[in-house]
DNA sequence: CACTAAATTGCAGCGACTGCAGGAAATCCG
DNA sequence: CGGATTTCCTGCAGTCGCTGCAATTTAGTG
């Protein structure tokens, strides 16, 4: 987690060698422009890269898999979660902690909003980004569990800090699925909804339920 | 969900035309078993194909994926889930259910533990399989929601049914997660407690966590 | 101009998966 | 008995994602 994307497109000061021909985020754009036009699976990596005008090879410079487009600069985003949680007052309720964190680290501007919808629905849709999604879920689950077994106390891999991280994750992504079908949902509003119903409890108190 | 597993291995009174070689069971316990000393990802389908003495084109028959092989009668299990949740007293409270339900559906025999530990500490350590699980919680989840939309109101999509079911997914997981990882641990207790948690509420009432 | 560093590329190859068309083994019926 | 029918098995050709390797291009540097 440390120096993340070297490699391509770092952005170095002296650029010695051959100046790379795309960027990361041109490859992106370019491949999510043809995965909402063609779909998903009938976008192949050929295409994709004939379209940036690089070889094939090269597209695997540039990300490591072709779902790996579709989470963009997911790494930094978890970075970011993972700072927000650590940097908390500890006199401030984990559960407050959490929402708030999550909520930040998702505050999109509205330009990127149109995008996001994209990645999500695609993300949520295609089977194949679904799978996918799970190893980065897991990435997701690693920072919240840890954050977990800090103010719950034990180890990250025990059912406590586990249970709370795999329900957030799970909240989370009700809420995202939820914004991302129906476009007259705020998506804060919507995370800001799920992590309340985790931090209440599904049990109704008088039973009733 | 209706004729699920016919076409292979389905046990038809009259036996008509060329009987199957070999069976889904028997396929699967080689492939188990190949997993277990070889590695998931060192084992090709080639080499299932060989041990079990078919052909790799007569494996895609029997199984749609070699992930797949992994999830065993998960079908079967879900079916038995949904109609739990179903046949459910409405006096009982939804956690109860929810929690009563998924412990029954995972009670094993002592015979069937040592495989159901292979299966499980297989689907949640190797990347390619946990993205595949990824696929199949995600029908787990449907089941849930369905259910959750009936006690909570509403549409099995919408924000409520979709939180409960999805952060459910993560309790359950995470009980399977620490029971795989520790020998020394009860499933049921471990999914117990688990739900018990996603039923009280991670907030702590006097806010002091 | 030679040297070095970095990016790109083609190629050969693996493994999962699919559609198709044909072959093999069993039963049914005339 | 023998053909028709049914069901299952198989090989082949091909697509697609992905990888390692070795060569090539394109820049800056001494």
């Amino acid at each position: 987690m440390a120096e993340a994307d070297e490699g391509v497109a770092g952005h170095a000061e002296a650029a010695r060698g051959r100046p790379a021909s795309t960027s990361r985020q041109d490859v992106a754009r370019v491949a999510l422009d043809l995965f909402a036009r063609l779909g998903y699976d009938d976008t192949t990596v050929d295409d994709i890269a004939a379209a940036v005008g690089i070889s094939r090879r090269t597209f695997f410079r540039y990300f490591e898999s072709k779902p790996d487009v579709v989470w963009g600069e997911f790494d930094a985003e978890l970075g970011r979660l993972r700072d927000r949680l650590a940097e908390a007052p500890v006199s401030e309720p984990m559960m407050d902690v959490l929402r708030r964190s999550v909520i930040a680290t998702n505050r999109f501007g509205a330009g990127e909003l149109d995008e996001l919808r994209i990645r999500m629905v695609l993300i949520s849709s295609v089977p194949t980004l679904v799978a996918h999604s799970a190893v980065r879920y897991e990435e997701w689950c690693e920072v919240v569990a840890g954050f977990a077994a800090v103010r719950l106390g034990g180890r990250p891999e025990d059912l406590g800090p586990q249970t709370l991280a795999r329900a957030a994750l799970g909240a989370a992504m009700a809420a995202f699925g939820c914004w991302a079908a129906d476009e007259g949902v705020d998506l804060e509003d919507e995370v800001d909804q799920a992590f309340r119903l985790l931090a209440t409890g599904f049990a109704d108190p008088s039973g009733a339920i």
